[in-house]
RNA sequence: UCCUCCUUAGCUCAGUUGGUUAGAGCAUCUGACUGUUAAUCAGAGGGUCCUAAGUUCGAGUCUUAGAGGAGGAGCCA
């Protein structure tokens, strides 16, 4: 006798055959039903004791979150939850779980006690839901690039430039705290330190990407970033991880035009692939939504929404037409936005980019073409001399989801740039040589990870869909 | 980092104007029942009211400080 998985047990076709199936008591009602889970699947299936002829020790030791191993008979199912179940001939307590002590319990938990325990959230519907689309969207994105012809790259986590441009960063030492090497001048002697230089944790791997792109052609990286910013939302981690392509011979339109193929893919991946989970996670919504002001309830179902995404067009306008759009906007005219937008340059607020995406275009919006001055050193500058080849893809509910730009080609260009904002060129040499041998258009995108995976599973707290998150203040686990 | 709110049983929460012995549902334990679907019924146990200081005859309730958490803002992905 083979063992089974849940899920295989589930789609059986076939009865009256002897199984046998390995997992954890979800509950057992009536001392006659165990819901057993084994992580295959979000349904349980129903595996019937025959309470009257099986010992009393075992049954007591049948408790919520106990290990079991089942062998029995495969039957149609006579109650009505179920299709199939299983009528136990021998139950195994494998490991027991004390019901006095085992904190998660048969009923409804907030989201705040199963963040405390994150170990064993996930023997929940809703993590284990959560966690099961997170790998599918993980596969779906290397499907895609390998796919699309795309390389991957390894890009390293361990950076000796602080010139990524992207935000505070985590230094990386072995130095002794306590009594660190001093320089002359008074200062932490790096020069000491294990890599003989200042090191630390990246906030990107665009860079080392755009050399790759640079020989290869098409490249990716999907690895973790770190950032050190002291933010406090429940849309950033100080850990999580980044999809980064990068792609030679490619301008700002086919950037975006990648970024969109790309979302609409990998949600078409999972629409089709994670139907009972994102079914789940679409009845939990709902759940939630009716405690909820009419106001802040979602106006589509989930499914209904990744569906709308992957069947409409992003709405691409420039960031000049959006200021103009915005400016003439009733929030604007009746001073209701906290930050109003009076000329063309202010950078947009969460508030502007969630009336475009929300109240005006209703559907994934990209913006691009930015002033210069708020955008990154290495963002290709437009022919005005004002705007610089970036853009933003803006998701209902997440807000930027994706941030990329066409990449300054021109050395000379590049060096004002940087001589500008005090980055020394010592510092990037190597990222400079790409502009002096065989330079050429090239463009890239960063998406997080994370946002994704909160716009596809609905969930509102980016803590809840990464194993274990990482926040200021916290690294529990 | 800023603003607002929260912290009472294992969990989710009530707790009136400051007033005797702090409550409920679920969970747990005991018993009954046994084709249930977060089973049902009866009973029982379970509290440093986040911490510290203060006001008061008297503090879960008021004041101050601290810790932790949530929502929003900024930074961004």
């Amino acid at each position: 006798m083979m063992l089974s998985t849940v899920s295989e047990l589930l789609s059986q076709e076939t009865t009256l055959i002897d199984v046998e199936v390995k997992g954890w008591v979800r509950t057992f009602r009536a001392n006659r039903f165990i819901a057993l889970n084994d992580g295959s699947t979000i349904n349980n299936i129903q595996c019937v004791v025959d309470f009257e002829n099986t010992d009393e020790a075992i049954l007591k030791r049948i408790n919520t979150g106990a290990a079991v191993h089942i062998k029995g008979l495969l039957v149609e199912s006579q109650g009505k939850g179920q299709n199939v179940e299983v009528q136990a001939t021998s139950i195994e307590i494998l490991g027991d779980s004390d019901a006095d002590t085992y904190p998660i319990q048969p009923k409804k938990h907030s989201l705040e006690f199963l963040r405390e325990n994150a170990h064993l959230r996930t023997r929940t519907n809703t993590f284990s839901a959560v966690m099961r689309l997170r790998s599918s969207l993980s596969f779906a994105v290397h499907k895609y690039f390998t796919e699309n012809g795309f390389y991957n790259m390894h890009t390293p986590i361990i950076t000796g430039s602080d010139a990524e441009g992207a935000g505070e960063m985590f230094r990386l030492s072995t130095l002794d705290a306590k009594n660190p090497p001093l320089t002359e001048d008074g200062n932490v002697d790096y020069s000491k330190d294990f890599f003989g230089k200042e090191t630390n944790l990246t906030v990107s791997g665009q860079l080392e990407a755009e050399t790759y792109a640079m020989s290869l052609g098409k490249v990716y990286t999907f690895g973790p970033t770190f950032r050190a910013e002291n933010s406090n939302t429940s849309r950033h981690l100080s850990e999580f991880w980044m999809i980064e392509p990068e792609v030679a011979f490619m301008d700002l339109d086919g950037n975006m035009d990648l970024a969109e193929d790309f979302m609409k893919s990998v949600l078409n991946y999972v629409l089709e692939n994670n139907k009972e989970d994102l079914t789940f996670l679409e009845q939990r919504q709902i759940q939630e939504d009716k405690s909820k002001p009419q106001v802040e309830r979602n106006e589509m179902t989930l499914t209904d929404k990744l569906k709308f995404v992957v069947d409409n067009n992003f709405k691409r306008v420039s960031y000049t037409e959006a200021i103009d759009i915005l400016r003439n906007s009733k929030p604007n005219k009746k001073k209701k936005f906290q930050y109003l937008i009076n000329e063309w340059g202010a950078d947009l607020q969460s508030e502007h980019e969630r009336f475009l995406v929300e109240k005006h275009f209703k559907c994934p919006v990209i913006l691009f073409d930015y002033p210069a001055n708020i955008k990154a050193f290495y963002m290709r500058l437009n022919e005005d001399e004002k705007t610089v080849r970036a853009m933003d893809i803006l998701f209902p509910g997440i807000g930027e989801i994706v941030g990329g730009s066409q990449r300054e080609e021109r050395l000379e260009v590049l060096k004002e740039k940087m001589a500008a904002l005090d980055i020394p060129e010592e510092e990037l040499w190597w990222y400079l040589d790409l502009r002096k041998y065989g330079t050429a258009v090239h463009s890239g995108f960063g998406l997080g990870f994370e946002r994704l995976v909160m716009f596809v599973t609905g969930m509102g707290n980016i803590r809840d869909v990464i194993p274990y998150p990482r926040s200021p203040q916290n690294a529990e686990f």
